[in-house]
DNA sequence: AAGACGGGGAA
DNA sequence: TTCCCAGTCTT
């Protein structure tokens, strides 16, 4: 191998190299915040927290990584869970795929691994779910192998150490961050140098007003000596967002108190996870629907779940935003005169105290405290 | 190369 | 409101 894929790349001399090394990682020693995952190192631990943090800020995770290594210690304790457990615990962090395939690599791990989270990066790259990235990270952190990370934090540190001023995700400007990552990475201490290179893009190299002043990298950063990090990286094209409206009904028989729910099917959202029976219908005014209205809502419910409604009433109107979609989601409740005998594999009727152990969507949860 | 996936926190 | 986040996988 005598093509190092930094060398199709110019980056700044060997001195500039060591200063960077040297200035991160002492900067690190007296700034790293105490995070969870960082105690206790290990290859399962750190799977799991790097999982989590995709897409997701360090803040959010904390709570949820307690909580489920509490109940989930172990690869093999999370391999022999119910995937609807996993999912209970991962509800609320959003981008649920990521649970599946964290428990379906758990098996994957408990069956051809010995229940031994792999430690060679082929076999961890393999697994569900994880990257390039996340194999990097969690071998780098955990066992202090050397492999380079690039991530959202080094796209913006990096950007601004080279002045790069090309979009960062594109697949160019990643080439470039990759092998610049693969040269700046020291010897030793790759496990505290990688956690340190997003230590500083989290802290320091902020998106907006960056830290410069107190920069571990001040005085060999051109982005600080042009003070030009409102140009770098550069600003992404804005995401413009869809008005969707929505309708959910909480269908309940009257009897047992028990309410319908539905299970959100492959090729859906928040597929694997449960839901109020829920389609696309606008309602001009929800609290007086039009007759046409209400005839187009029993429709649709009687389309997805076969049961008819005798009369609904208005509960709430629940917004939220998922992607590009800014969903205005009406709340109506309604009795049924009996329940089917015959129903669709994905729906089924609980009692309200039972929701606790079922995942649901977001909305779905809001839904569900706000009729009990 | 582009789009989908989700929700929360901050400005 | 908009932007951003310890990315991955599928078209």
């Amino acid at each position: 191998m005598t093509n190092k894929s930094s060398e199709n790349f110019a980056f700044p001399d060997t001195l500039w190299r060591r200063k960077v090394r040297t200035r991160i990682l002492n900067w690190y020693r007296r700034n790293a915040r105490d995070l969870p995952w960082r105690n206790n190192l290990h290859p399962y631990r750190s799977w799991v927290s790097e999982i989590m943090l995709q897409q997701t800020q360090v803040a959010t995770v904390i709570d949820y990584f307690n909580r489920f290594i509490k109940r989930f210690p172990d690869v093999v304790s999370l391999a022999n869970a119910e995937q609807q457990e996993v999912l209970r615990y991962w509800e609320g962090l959003g981008y649920y795929r990521r649970a599946r395939q964290l428990h379906l690599a758990a098996q994957v791990v408990r069956d051809q691994h010995d229940g031994e989270f792999p430690t060679d990066f082929e076999s961890v790259l393999a697994l569900p779910g994880v990257g390039r990235y996340t194999a990097g990270a969690i071998l780098s952190i955990s066992r202090n192998q050397r492999l380079p990370i690039v991530e959202a934090n080094t796209n913006r540190l990096f950007a601004r150490l080279l002045l790069h001023d090309e979009d960062v995700m594109s697949s160019s400007s990643q080439k470039r961050f990759w092998a610049f990552a693969e040269w700046i990475l020291p010897r030793k201490h790759i496990s505290d140098f990688n956690q340190a290179l997003m230590e500083v893009g989290a802290l320091v190299c902020t998106p907006q007003k960056p830290d410069c002043k107190g920069c571990p990298l001040k005085s060999i950063c051109p982005t600080e000596l042009q003070q030009c990090w409102e140009r770098i990286p550069k600003p992404k094209k804005k995401t413009k967002y869809e008005n969707l409206f929505e309708v959910a009904v909480v269908l309940r028989d009257p009897k047992s108190k028990f309410v319908l729910i539905r299970q959100c099917e492959a090729g859906e959202r928040w597929e694997g996870l449960w839901d109020f029976p829920r389609f696309e219908c606008s309602v001009k005014k929800p609290k007086q629907p039009t007759r046409h209205e209400l005839s187009r809502i029993s429709s649709k419910l009687n389309q997805l779940t076969d049961c008819s409604a005798t009369q609904l009433n208005w509960l709430t109107q629940i917004k939220h935003g998922v992607t590009k979609s800014r969903i205005a989601l009406n709340c109506f409740q309604a009795d049924v005169p009996r329940r089917k005998r015959k129903l669709k594999e994905n729906l089924k009727w609980v009692h309200p105290d039972d929701l606790n152990n079922i995942p649901l969507s977001v909305t779905g949860r809001k839904l569900a405290k706000s009729i009990s």
